[in-house]
DNA sequence: AATTATTACGAAAACGGTTTCGTGTTGATA
DNA sequence: TATCAACACGAAACCGTTTTCGTAATAATT
């Protein structure tokens, strides 16, 4: 057991004061070259490493960033974390995780707590229950307590904040588009309850690519699913009563179980029926037929989120910048489920 | 803008010393009731929340737990995240998390990084180079230090202290068995370098299973794959020269791409040939046909790992425990790509 | 020789809490 | 009335840093 080293102990063992050794491997000019080289050996020999927490509370900032997110296991939210973590660890901060699992109250239990000293800022997606009971007043405090936060993905117009979104509308858009141009008339929409701003946004330019091209809304046409339970038998219900040439999913995981209760009901894909979902997964790129999927580049999301992020924590002081929404490309991977 | 309030702050508009407020909130029965009232009312009516980091600092523990894991878009990683994060926050720890990419260079700059204060212990699975180049010398040292560590899944005998570690050599034998007793003979195994001691236990337990059977134990039938090239080649290869009966894989993605192979060759899965992965993912359980699996639990790895930190973290100075092995006892779930 | 500049360092405050110990005031007891 | 306990509070140390400011000793200048 050797335990950590402070400024005191190298003090009180080279009998200088706490201040000269600060100083000394600060490198200051206000030390004589043989005492900062004796201090810097003892220090070096040691192991001497500053104490993070000291630091902080000196520093009135800890180097730390508050991620707070609906779902870990989400293909999706695990990219973008990992493209937060990249780009953080780059600049020298570190990453504290919490899971909202979907529910208000841990969102805001876990941001109260992180709030207190522990975190300069935060990034965030709403979970489902805080868009569903559009209720922001845990958000709108810590903005006031002057608690950078920066939103991404699952979003709201009613905090002013920096943003990181896909452009879904206009990629359900593509994707609708796309589907008209191999032949489609009948095309489904498979989606989860429209509080969430994503699944709108969605719909919305699933409406317009359709409405451009003349071709009439079937509101038969829409699935809306829970994104939390057993869905095979309304999926099956939905194919079975409905005669479609193509689907658009807004998550993997619908358009996998999809594809296979349509592969089941006897109808070939893509021929028969095409699908795009959303998310490029693993379970996109392993399937069979491979999945088209609309690629929301969650790493490059969470990388412009840190960077938003960080630049706004480091600029704090000198000039207020006004809050920026940066708009993500999605990109439609077009796949062995849908015809070229 | 209405920034944190302090101690000091509220003292002063009280017009009493920081010592008073202080054992006021925690309800100090040297204060009168008057005085506390007061000053509790005050306090909730501001908000006062008290300083992590000023706690941190006095009480010299920092309800931080770090978490590094290798890669956390792999399901299992997720799954044992969740577990910890999961049981650390119900017992008021947060988690900071760093990946480390498989590299032992950021595994350690990372450790030593949050090792200098922000956090009170260590979970963490050893990264890929970490294992192949069998150098500890940084765990050894936060040891040392008196920083515990508990190592989950990718452990090492080298280093002592708490672990977390799946039944792999069981489980292996297991699942071959039932190869075995569904009458299989030429049984085959996908794996990864044997540098990672769960491939290496799996290995064991294999070949274990045909020496009870008294299977002749072909090497040819031994596919190791690295993580991460394209392997796709190599498999379609192997399965094109090599008549198989079944195949157990070490891991989810290896399943799904030599289930994939294997149907594109014309064979049938499970009848002409069966598999078992390991890692009860999303593919697994969206493959066609459902992957049967080896299920790790990793939530109830990560909630293992989680509980035997805390303990020892918050019975450090009373009693000095010996370290434990935890084992997660496996689970065999038999589904259509193998025969009952 | 007196004044000033430079060098090299230390004391102390500050960050925001907790906790030990000391003390003035009151009321009860002998 | 002197003694003592109980009560209610404040001063100060402490956690480990950084940083401002003060100052003793030496060197340079006039």
């Amino acid at each position: 057991m050797k335990p950590k080293i402070t400024l005191k102990d190298i003090a009180r063992e080279l009998d200088v004061s706490i201040s000269t050794v600060s100083k000394a491997l600060k490198n200051s000019a206000e030390i004589s070259k043989d005492t900062k080289d004796k201090i810097k050996a003892f220090a070096k020999f040691y192991n001497y490493r500053p104490n993070n927490i000291a630091l902080s509370l000196k520093n009135k900032r800890t180097k730390n960033i508050g991620v707070i997110i609906p779902d870990i296991v989400h293909h999706f939210f695990t990219t973008v974390f990992r493209g937060i973590e990249k780009y953080a660890n780059e600049k020298g901060y570190n990453v504290i995780v919490c899971i909202s699992d979907e529910s208000i109250e841990k969102e805001v239990i876990n941001m109260e707590m992180l709030a207190n000293g522990s975190i300069d800022g935060f990034i965030l997606s709403l979970s489902a229950e805080t868009q569903l009971k559009n209720e922001f007043t845990h958000l709108k405090e810590l903005l006031d307590q002057g608690i950078p936060i920066v939103l991404f993905d699952r979003v709201t117009s009613e905090i002013e904040c920096d943003k990181v979104v896909l452009n879904d509308e206009e990629i359900a858009r593509e994707a609708v588009g796309h589907f008209i141009k191999s032949g489609a008339k009948k095309i489904a929409l498979v989606t989860t309850e429209n509080y969430f701003n994503v699944s709108e946004s969605r719909r919305i330019g699933y409406l317009d690519a359709l409405k451009v091209q003349n071709i009439k809304v079937d509101e038969n046409l829409i699935l809306t699913l829970s994104h939390d339970m057993e869905n095979d038998m309304l999926i099956t219900e939905f194919f079975q009563n409905n005669k479609v040439d193509a689907v658009l999913c807004v998550n993997e995981i619908f358009a996998i179980q999809c594809m296979s209760i349509i592969q089941e009901l006897g109808f070939n894909v893509p021929n028969d029926i095409s699908i795009i979902g959303f998310t490029d997964g693993i379970l996109s790129r392993f399937s069979v037929p491979r999945l088209s999927t609309v690629a929301q580049h969650g790493e490059l999301m969470g990388e412009t989120a840190a960077k938003l992020l960080i630049d706004r924590m480091e600029w704090l002081d000198e000039v207020e910048e006004p809050f920026k929404t940066e708009v993500i490309n999605a990109t439609l991977i077009k796949r062995g489920s849908s015809i070229n």
